[in-house]
DNA sequence: ATGGCAGCTTCGAGCTGA
């Protein structure tokens, strides 16, 4: 069972993309983020093969949930905590036997900012329902854009954005509290702690091209999903594609 | 330190992203 993660930039620009990726990969789950719309391509994607959940706002922000031939069972949207008007970006189903979250954090930006304040808050949110959703002892995938390098290896010139939101240290300290308390990040687990994996590269100057890129996207799991943990990756090959996303497809495999 | 690119929007310059 594959569990992947793309933010697409634009759900509806970025259509043709996300369906070309689809028919590629064939992710049995596809958690979406960005989706910049409150109109949702549900049509186009059940063509495809992917049933939907979705929650989406006007011109920002939009996360989604697409199981491959089934209807995921949406247990909530938004987080505990949240007023009615908050941005869209959590949202979370049942999807063959797995609860699956799909979220996308703050950027943050800048530092010290009303933003960035927001940013902080949202954290704490989101840990808060993390912990409660380790506590069930189901199965469970928290995946999405966080908007955190985890560590110095998740940055192609760490020193560069030492003064960023998204690679602050009491940022880090909430990425490496959530693993401490059991989630297993997916990809760093496969990959190990040396290998560099990106999910992310600036439009400019040619930062694919360089590989000068972010690991943004993670997967969480919870223990009993991290026991199935087989493989995991970066769809790189499609951000390098004409027309799209900054963010790469990352994915976990997992056995059954 | 700056600026670079791309998508969104009361249609086009300003906001946001990371």
């Amino acid at each position: 069972m594959r569990i992947a993660t793309f933010n697409v930039n634009g759900v509806n620009g970025r259509l043709e993309r996300l369906l070309d990726w689809l028919a590629d990969t064939k992710p049995d789950v596809a958690c979406l983020q960005e989706l910049k719309s409150d109109s949702f391509p549900a049509r186009a994607l059940e063509q495809a093969g992917y049933g939907a959940v979705w929650h989406g706002q006007k011109s920002w922000n939009g996360v989604a949930i697409l199981a491959r031939g089934a209807a995921p069972i949406e247990t909530r949207r938004g987080l505990p905590g949240e007023g009615s008007g908050a941005q869209a970006r959590y949202i979370e189903a049942a999807v063959k036997g797995v609860l699956v979250g799909c979220l996308y954090a703050p950027n943050g930006n800048p530092v010290g900012s009303a933003r960035y304040a927001a940013k902080l808050a949202w954290y704490d949110r989101f840990a808060a329902h993390a912990e409660a959703l380790l506590a069930t002892g189901q199965p469970v995938a928290l995946a999405g854009d966080y908007n955190i390098m985890p560590t110095d290896l998740d940055v192609y010139a760490p020193e560069r954005w030492r003064g960023d939101a998204l690679f602050q240290p009491e940022l880090k300290a909430r990425y490496a509290a959530l693993r401490d308390a059991g989630w297993v990040d997916g990809i760093r687990d496969v990959f190990g702690e040396g290998e560099r994996v990106y999910t992310f590269w600036k439009y400019w100057r040619n930062a694919f091209q360089r590989d000068a890129g972010l690991r943004i996207d993670h997967v969480l799991l919870s223990p009993v999903l991290a026991a199935r943990l087989e493989s995991a990756g970066v769809d790189s090959h499609h951000r390098a594609k004409a027309g799209a996303s900054d963010h790469a497809p990352a994915w976990v495999e997992l056995e059954g």
